[in-house]
DNA sequence: TTGACAGGCAACCAAATGGTTGCATATTAG
DNA sequence: CTAATATGCAACCATTTGGTTGCCTGTCAA
C-alpha cells in the first residue's frame, strides 16, 4: 500500500498511468514521445510503477509492452478511501462546526 | 490535486489521518502522544497536511485544534479514481491476455 | 553479419524530504 | 507576576528522489 501512494506521488508516474490508460500495452518508447525527460528517467520512473505493481511489463522480443494493473488502485479506493468516505458527512459537520467558532 | 497525493505518501501523515478519523479535533499535543517522532516532525507533517487542504486548524487559546477535511480525498476518489475504475474490467482483461502471451 | 533500433545499467548530481536540536513566543493556572 | 504549558521558528543534517550522461546488451532487418 504505501508503495502504491509513494508511486502515485510525483506527478509525472500519474502521466504515465494516464497515457497507459488512454492506450494500455505501450513501449517504452512510446511511452516516452512527447515527454520533457529522457529515456532513462521515463524508464525509473517505469519501475517504480511496477514495483508498486500497478503497471505490469511483458517483453516482446527488444521491445516492452507496459500494461495498466487496476487493482492497487481498486483497493486503495476500497479499503483505504473507503473508509473515509463512511463519515465522509460527520466529518463535513465537524469542521464547519469547528471553523463557525462554537467552543466544543 | 499534486499537493494532496503528496501529503497521502508518507506513512506517518497517513496515520495522522486515521488518529483524526478516529478522533477529530485534537490538538497537536494530543496527536503527538505515543508517537515516535518529535513534536516538531508532527508539525511539519501537519502542516504539509494543511498545505494540502487535507487537514484544518483551528486556534483555541495556546492549543491548536486540528480537524480532517474530507473534500480532498473525495475529489481524489471522484476525479481520479473514478477514471480508472470506470474501466477497470477492461484494464484487467487486457493484463490477463498479456500474462498469458497471446501476441498483439 | 552488421548496423540500427529498443532497452538496461551505473555513476553521478542537485534539490527535496523527513527528521533533529535549540530557542522564542503566547497563553493559562496559581 | 510567574511558572508551566502549548505551540512556533530556524538552522542544520542525512537520506531519498528525480533527473542526467555515458556506455553496454540484446534483437531484428537488410
Amino acid at each position: 500500500m504505501d508503495a502504491v501512494f509513494k508511486a502515485l506521488a510525483d506527478a509525472s508516474r500519474r502521466q504515465l498511468l494516464d497515457r497507459l490508460h488512454a492506450e494500455n500495452g505501450q513501449t517504452l518508447g512510446e511511452l516516452c514521445k512527447g515527454l520533457d525527460m529522457t529515456r532513462q528517467a521515463v524508464t525509473k520512473h517505469l519501475a517504480i510503477l511496477e514495483g508498486a505493481n500497478l503497471v505490469v511489463a511483458r517483453r516482446r522480443g527488444r521491445e516492452k509492452l507496459h500494461y495498466i494493473n487496476p487493482v492497487p488502485i481498486n483497493e486503495i479506493a476500497e479499503r483505504w478511501i473507503g473508509k473515509y468516505e463512511r463519515h465522509r458527512l460527520k466529518a463535513l459537520g465537524e469542521l464547519k462546526r469547528a471553523l463557525e467558532g462554537s467552543d466544543e
